[in-house]
DNA sequence: CATTGCATGTCGTCG
DNA sequence: CGACGACGTGCAATG
């Protein structure tokens, strides 16, 4: 990995047109040959970058660009497509070399994952007496969260679609999946509940109109009674 | 800006848990106190991080942490909620910070939107002898991209949903714009067309399914008709 | 290999 | 400030 802190302006083209002006960044040239441009602030996204498969080629500048002040020019392009990232270096600040080795990776818990296996276990949160039919219910175009059954309306069928955040998307995916499991006879009829740490407004008022109904969840809350064991059942 | 290289573990706890085992990685403190942990490879999205507003706490380990070999350990507490970065410091192989100033930023030149331009003046790729009615054409659940006219169909309205790559939720977002419109008597009826450069297969199917045609987009020929100033027609 | 759905998404824009 | 859609989205799981 090498570290560069340089006064540059990048210019990218490929699926947009994107130019950085003049200013002092951080650029980082990974082991495969990515590229990122940083500025001292904003989030993870870097300013400018490529990614891999890319190749570096360092050049000199153009005799305008050197009267400019330009010392280097980096080019960096992709390897399976067109796009290109060209960096015209002024004065470096800093340079250096480091080697890191392979990272052994990321180990993580995804929440919405964890929203499944939870309200699997706490099934009841969809209203007394329900039962579990199955997570991950297999369905001709994708899995279905949850699938359970509610005692109070005959034994009918409930299609849970669980998000942590829910948009009006969300209702759109749970609606294809009610049309198609309510062409079930074995299924219909099947009603939709939408389950979610939040709802988005529009969401909700668009899962009224379609007679879905929307249930919030409360993760800690999920959280605390499995890390109690199901004490409090 | 600050670059530390060193090896490290890491903790991320929040809206997930996740954990990063010993190895060398590269670190960013950025001037807002923004922390990013990369790898020596993979994309620009770093292994871990934490977003501004956020504080950054320097401690010195526990007994146990120090027997094993930790000198150091990062405090990385989000300002707005209970996000937490806990970074473990072993050996420190770089340690240097940089004045950066403020980023003048980016500019970028978006393609969907230069897509609905390219379309508006070239609206006879809709089917010869369409007119524009108008881009950006207001409904209450949000512009339509592009209303027009098919004189070969009785002068029936044309709406027009433009994307750069369509999926089956450029479908439904059609759909939701055409459902509008034709409970307007004075628009009705009103015709969909889904126009992108690249349509996914299910988003095919669906249109189809609901009667909205697709067009295909060669943003390159378009853009070139443009630069030719119209010549060509 | 293409497709799909999720993301600690991030980022702009608009109400 | 929150809601909403676009993104050079990236990314993994899956058929």
């Amino acid at each position: 990995m090498r570290l560069v802190v340089a006064t540059c302006t990048a210019t990218y083209s490929g699926r947009l047109d994107a130019h950085l002006p003049l200013a002092r960044r951080l650029l980082v040239v990974k082991a495969d040959g990515s590229v990122l441009l940083h500025a001292d602030g904003g989030s993870y996204k870097p300013l400018n970058w490529m990614s891999p498969p890319c190749s570096l080629t360092v050049s000199a500048p153009s005799d305008d660009a050197a009267a400019a002040g330009v010392t280097e020019v980096w080019t960096v392009q992709q390897a399976k497509s067109d796009d290109r990232l060209v960096v015209e270096l002024y004065d470096v600040a800093h340079d250096s070399s480091h080697d890191l080795g392979v990272d052994p990776g990321l180990v993580k818990d995804g929440v919405e994952a964890h929203l499944q296996v939870l309200l699997a276990e706490q099934i009841s949160l969809l209203g007394e007496g329900h039962t579990l039919v199955r997570r991950e219910f297999p369905t001709a175009i994708g899995p279905v969260d949850i699938l359970a059954r509610d005692p109070s309306d005959g034994f009918r069928h409930v299609a849970v679609e669980i998000k942590r955040r829910a948009t009006i998307d969300a209702v759109e995916q749970l609606t294809r999946y009610l049309d198609l499991l309510n062409r079930d006879p074995l299924l219909a009829p099947v009603r939709g509940i939408l389950a979610a740490q939040s709802i988005a407004p529009q969401a909700r008022v668009l899962a009224a109109d379609r007679g879905i109904d929307v249930l919030v969840l409360d993760y800690d809350a999920m959280r605390g009674v499995d890390d109690a064991s199901l004490r409090l059942f």
